[in-house]
RNA sequence: GCCGCGGUAGUAUAGCCCGGCUAGUAUGCGGGCCUGUCGAGCCCGUGACCCGGGUUCAAAUCCCGGCCGCGGCGCCA
């Protein structure tokens, strides 16, 4: 779209163009100066394009503009386009005026152009920069297209998007530590999960589907969590745990199909190569990966949770670097979850694992109030506090079932990252409120 | 919170084990040369040892404490 700045995008500028009068505005990215000739580097968040200037034959007025240039300086370049074989991509753009819309400071707290690495920890301070560089536009290309497909396929199921609230009462769900707000006088928390919310809304819409943020003030101080970190939950009525693992497997197939597809130069920038996937994934029943991990000497009980160690170790007797561990312990699920009818030990649920890190889960729910309140006592937890949820399955909760996917954690596949810090454009955790 | 590793110019690193007085390199920045660069090249210059204490004739280097960071765990609907 042709706007007051520009009329077309630099990485759009090809030989077709060849000829035309242009005005495109970015950023500069690099400048080579060799006497008789200056290149300017400029780019936007398509791409850059070559602006090349002759010393004899431009005018002094843009010399003198084209003086002043330093790195990450906003730019508007009117002028034309020229094809020429010396030029990167075979085009490049001949000035007719520059203006210089904001001069950048010097030196760069970062590099933008891709020249001198940085640490994470400076990455994310200069998070700004950082964003500008070549591979975090790749990362935000391809968590648009993953958005985009999750959205989709999910619509495609029936499911529509909802809100749930994010500012919620209890703080007796047990397990993380929720951060206290004051509302109105009253403590109140940031939601740690929609589960609660998402369910009552599968008793009204039947199928629906959350990409919200949610926040949990817990001491996890790892590449895989974040204090504040985006939730792709769906909920779905008169579905049980199998029906929804076959939403997911497609879910994650789909996106990853739609990034393999789209996104084939990012990529390329971040010399990642997707994993290749078929549907459906294995299921390994968690007392067979109890088994597996007991036969190669790991000495692990019935009963506890799976460690990220374990999942290491489980990981290498897999060939799918995607799979599904169904069927856990009741005992070490949430309240919610609903034991198996035949086996109540161990429960209709489910995690998502890509290699060794989890990257969802779910299970079907309990919808017999009866049961949902016995879990909670079992639990120990407070039954009362729970009366704004309990209540609604006096009044025809279907059977139902859902999963929460950690949206950073899919990216971090997506993209073959490392640290949910780097995917998330500006991370929160325990040291981390700026910028 | 525990364990491990680390903190050297704006950025990224070498030097540290085996202490020695111009702290090297890349990139950036300033200046110069060069009509086609594309990680441009060449020449000159510029800028740094986290803080505090200790050992020593002498500390970037060894020791202690602190702060900060990264990784591995733990915690984690």
């Amino acid at each position: 779209m042709e706007t007051k700045y520009k009329n077309v995008m630099c990485g759009n500028i090809t030989k077709e163009l060849s000829g035309k009068d242009v005005v495109i505005a970015g950023w500069v990215h690099q400048i080579r100066d060799l006497g008789g000739k200056k290149f300017i580097v400029v780019r936007d968040f398509s791409g850059v394009v070559q602006v090349t200037i002759s010393k004899d034959s431009a005018p002094k007025d843009l010399l003198d503009i084209a003086e002043e240039l330093t790195f990450e300086s906003v730019v508007q370049v009117r002028g034309f386009v020229k094809e020429d074989p010396r030029a990167p991509r075979g085009v490049e753009i001949v000035p007719y005026e520059i203006k210089l819309l904001n001069v950048a400071k010097k030196p760069l707290p970062l590099d933008v152009s891709g020249k001198v690495p940085a640490d994470i920890d400076t990455r994310l301070r200069e998070r700004v920069l950082d964003l500008r560089r070549a591979e975090m536009r790749a990362v935000a290309r391809i968590s648009d297209t993953a958005l985009k497909t999750i959205r989709e396929v999910l619509r495609g199921y029936g499911f529509i998007e909802v809100f749930t609230p994010k500012i919620i009462a209890s703080a007796t769900e047990g397990g993380a530590s929720l951060f206290p707000v004051i509302y109105f006088g009253k403590e109140a928390f940031l939601a740690q999960s929609p589960q609660l919310y998402k369910e009552l809304l599968a008793a009204a819409f039947e199928r629906v589907f959350e990409i919200a943020p949610a926040w949990r003030a817990e001491e996890s101080d790892t590449p895989y969590h974040l204090a504040e970190f985006i939730s792709i939950d769906i909920e779905a009525a008169f579905m049980n745990y199998e029906d929804v693992m076959k939403i997911l497997e497609n879910v994650v197939y789909e996106v990853m199909k739609a990034v393999k597809e789209e996104n084939e130069d990012d990529l390329k920038t971040l010399n990642y190569t997707l994993p290749d996937i078929s549907l459906p994934l294995p299921r390994i029943k968690y007392i067979d990966a109890i088994k597996m991990l007991r036969d190669k000497g790991v000495s692990v009980e019935p009963g506890e949770d799976l460690s990220i160690t374990h999942l290491r170790i489980l990981s290498e007797s897999i060939e799918s670097p995607l799979y599904f561990i169904v069927e856990f312990p009741t005992k070490i699920r949430a309240f919610y979850t609903k034991p198996k009818d035949d086996d109540p030990t161990y429960s209709e649920s489910f995690d998502l694992v890509w290699k060794h890190l989890e990257l969802a889960s779910g299970s079907s729910r309990i919808h017999k109030k009866d049961q949902l309140v016995e879990a909670l006592k079992e639990r120990g937890l407070n039954v009362e506090s729970f009366s704004f949820f309990v209540k609604w399955f006096d009044y025809g909760m279907p059977p139902h079932a859902g999963w929460g996917m950690g949206y950073s954690r899919l990216l971090l596949m997506l993209t073959g990252r490392s640290n949910v810090k780097e995917v998330t454009l500006f991370p929160r955790d325990k040291k981390r409120l700026t910028p």
